[in-house]
DNA sequence: ATTATCTATAGATCTATAGATAATGC
DNA sequence: ATTATCTATAGATCTATAGATAATGC
């Protein structure tokens, strides 16, 4: 039905059907989490999309440019659920397992494993502060919750260190998906278990916890629209 | 005293005082850890190691052959220390704490952070089938460790997987020295036990656990000469 | 003679820009 | 007129090789 404004591609497929917009951002994600952000060209991006080379800048000023969206389309949907997961009432060891389970979950739904260029050297570039932000926030929330909820005896450990650690363990899925084929299916929840051993829970006290991490995330699912970690 | 053989640099100054070799690798290092694999130039490597770009080539035969050489050199004496605690008698639990807490050690106490190229994406080239087999073999002894180390109620989790989980708890020390400065002092030791309350370890058995790996791993420093984690 | 360096360069890129072109919309 | 694409290319790389040169060793 509607047609289509500019000059036609010379091929007229588009890869995702969603527009040439999307098509480059998928096949630089593609390439990108495949051979690295310098090994790619913008010229193989191109080729994946289904235009040419030059076409690409019509819609991203730069190459940094992309990688800076692919990154912040990953890192956000994580932080804007941890914020709102900070803000909501519920037992420190419940918010943990729902944040761990939650941001694994949403690492292993993504068909294309974009979390795997939160390791890209090339982020430390100026141009990529906007996304440090975010994944800085989220690091605070996870250092926060691990406070929260590491048990009395425990609390000399700065929390800050144990909460890197712990958002380690959930982002470790992303390096287990490009080795460990394929996952167990409840890797999610196995990892967010692991979570709530590091900050002293007991074997037992985690069938109780998921069952009321799960509804809160439910919970925040249905009132924090947007995109929230899908069931 | 022993005077140089071929023709002199223009710069006769060599930044590590190793030689052309060592100038060479450390300089790669640097760059290829800053900036990525790909981003960083043989001229920059050169430049930085006191060269002009095209003498590199009369120590490696390409720019691949530099990275593989990094990579060897920093997980082989992890390899090489797991493969010497696997034949030894021990607690399962006491063995494991040890390898945790030699391999993050050993991350930890590389100057340059060398383990950050264990993620660079350049690495799924064949050219470093080499490297892959030693990072294998690692993550075989952590899966063997844990699956011994397990208590019998949690002995259903297939071990490969929370065997991966657990080194990448050690390997996550890559990612905390980029971001989390200054590390703690005890860094090594609490994610070895870390590791323990992972595999159900209770809180309390660990304090002796820590007592006897340290001993372990004295006794296997003095038997297994080579580059085996220093004290 | 052997070695480690150097200079010079071939040939293949790569990013980004300039400006033409082929469609729709008004 | 506006838009999305295209073709063409400038200018700056980049890796690796060829071959000269400046030392030591014999």
């Amino acid at each position: 039905m509607t047609k289509p404004r500019g000059r036609p591609r010379r091929n007229p497929t588009s890869p995702t059907g969603l527009g040439a917009e999307q098509d480059i951002l998928h096949a630089a994600g593609e390439l990108f989490v495949q051979h690295g952000y310098s090994a790619t060209s913008t010229r193989a991006v191109a080729e994946r999309a289904g235009l040419q080379q030059a076409s690409v800048y019509h819609y991203f000023t730069s190459k940094e440019e992309i990688l800076l969206r692919l990154v912040l389309l990953t890192v956000r949907p994580s932080r804007r659920f941890a914020e709102l997961l900070a803000t909501v009432e519920a037992p420190p060891q419940v918010k943990l397992w729902a944040l761990c389970f939650a941001d694994t979950r949403l690492l292993i739904e993504d068909p294309q494993n974009l979390g795997a260029l939160y390791f890209s050297p090339e982020l430390r570039a100026p141009a990529f502060r906007e996304f440090h932000a975010d994944r800085d926030a989220l690091e605070t929330v996870y250092a926060q919750l691990v406070d929260e909820a590491t048990g009395q005896s425990d609390h000399h450990l700065d929390a800050s260190f144990t909460g890197a650690i712990v958002m380690g363990l959930a982002e470790n899925i992303i390096v287990l998906r490009q080795r460990t084929r394929p996952l167990p299916g409840d890797a999610a929840e196995r990892i967010a278990d692991d979570a709530l051993y590091l900050v002293g829970a007991g074997r037992h006290a985690t069938a109780q916890n998921r069952l009321q991490a799960l509804e809160l995330i439910q919970r925040l699912q249905a009132e924090g629209s947007g995109p929230v970690p899908v069931g």
